[in-house]
DNA sequence: CGGGAGGTTGACAATCGTCAATCAGAGTGG
DNA sequence: CCACTCTGATTGACGATTGTCAACCTCCCG
């Protein structure tokens, strides 16, 4: 499982080294936080299986989505050099983290150049994200943000092998989707009944989404998938 | 200049590893790129002079700015590591930065972990920074978005020697800071205007302000300085 | 069969964007 | 020194997008 670690990054018999790290299995439940903001964090949870959320809380109550996370991916590395949470990581669906001692973490970036490189590739990629999503909530209006949302997760989700670009289930309610974009629940419903009834998705249940053309949705969702940096491998499988 | 480089992490004489790095330094002007969106990039760049933005345009041609940096900064360190850049990095004054190769950055990361330390904890930082953007435009209000981010300014300006914590010269123009905060300029304009007559800011001129009462105006900028990740020596600082 | 979470819809209100006009100040050439 | 021009700031009127409140529905699960 931890192979996905450095799936981007050319490593030799290091990977001796990833395996050897002291890692606990921890089978969690939805819902059930990981680290939370403000709280000291010593450990870096890699997701098994489910799925995950990152999210801010605002003063007026209001709450932040700030990154979803698939099976195979890191959720907090940032807590092996800054030991204050600055946000939290809670479980979207049951399934199970691998928690890894921060030190454990740091002592092998220091030991093995290239894992190093690879975690900071992974920082890299992730801050990518975050820059996305910063225009998706600040410059595009629901309708696109929520299009540019379900794009993103048809590539991410097969890559995992957890779906198709032509389909897949959504593994967020739509508050959260709200919570990710941005906007109240009831607007994404809205804009979500809005999108199935122009044609550019499909719903056999709420969660399940069907894309008919591609193309039109990328289009309508301003989507491109460049600030994903996917390498060739994952370019080709998409 | 470069010593600002590690000046979070404990270095030992690596400096010199640093200081042998072939930069050039470049004058450049404002407005003048430095990376453009969808271009190769193969060099990093600091800042040793003036202001420089990170910015996406968005397909309905509307601007969001992701970042804002200070003398002393690194713009582009993900130009190490990811050779197709997701945004522009732009000069808002004129200025001076040190350009840098992006396979000496690398090689340097490699063969000094605590060179590569450093720069994985500035990448740490900077995503941090994008997380509080994200929920800055994705759930506060147009009063709180400004305030929050003319409290960040005085922080970081203050921790640059270029402004006090109750008082700075605005580096920006109010389209550019409305481009910040994901709204209109005319908005931008209201909503400075509002703060300053409900006596949260004061302001000589356009781009002076003031700031009387800073507990107040964090408050209304639903402002925690946590997202700084800034150390003993910064926090005393400001 | 009851309860609860999540989805859906309508009516209405608040926030924010658009368009357009005006103003102030800096720099420039004559 | 003075028009001239350009950028940036400011304001009003109006319209579009999005949020709020509240009701109801559907489905799953114990």
């Amino acid at each position: 499982v931890r192979k996905l670690e450095y799936r981007v990054a050319l490593d030799d018999s290091d990977r001796g080294a990833l395996l050897a790290l002291p890692v606990s299995i921890r089978t969690v439940d939805r819902h059930q936080y990981l680290v939370r903001e403000f709280e000291l964090a010593s450990h870096c949870s890699v997701l098994i299986s489910g799925f995950a959320v990152r999210s801010k809380v605002v003063h007026a109550g209001r709450r932040q989505i700030l990154a979803i996370h698939l099976k195979g991916e890191a959720l907090d590395l940032q807590n092996s050099l800054l030991p204050l949470a600055d946000h939290s990581v809670q479980m979207l669906t049951n399934g199970q983290v691998a928690v890894i001692p921060a030190e454990a973490i740091l002592s092998l970036a220091r030991d093995r150049p290239s894992v190093g490189h690879a975690m900071w590739l992974d920082t890299l990629i992730d801050a990518s994200i975050f820059r996305e999503w910063i225009a998706n909530v600040g410059q595009r209006d629901a309708r696109t943000r929520i299009a540019h949302l379900l794009c993103e997760f048809a590539l991410r989700l097969k890559l995992a092998g957890l779906g198709e670009r032509t389909g897949y289930e959504l593994p967020m309610t739509q508050e959260q989707l709200a919570d990710a974009t941005g906007m109240t629940a009831v607007h994404a419903n809205r804009t979500i009944r809005g999108l199935e009834r122009d044609g550019f998705i499909d719903r056999a249940a709420p969660r399940s989404i069907q894309i008919g053309d591609w193309r039109r949705l990328a289009e309508v969702g301003d989507f491109d998938s460049g600030y994903l940096h996917l390498n060739r491998a994952e370019a080709r499988l998409v």
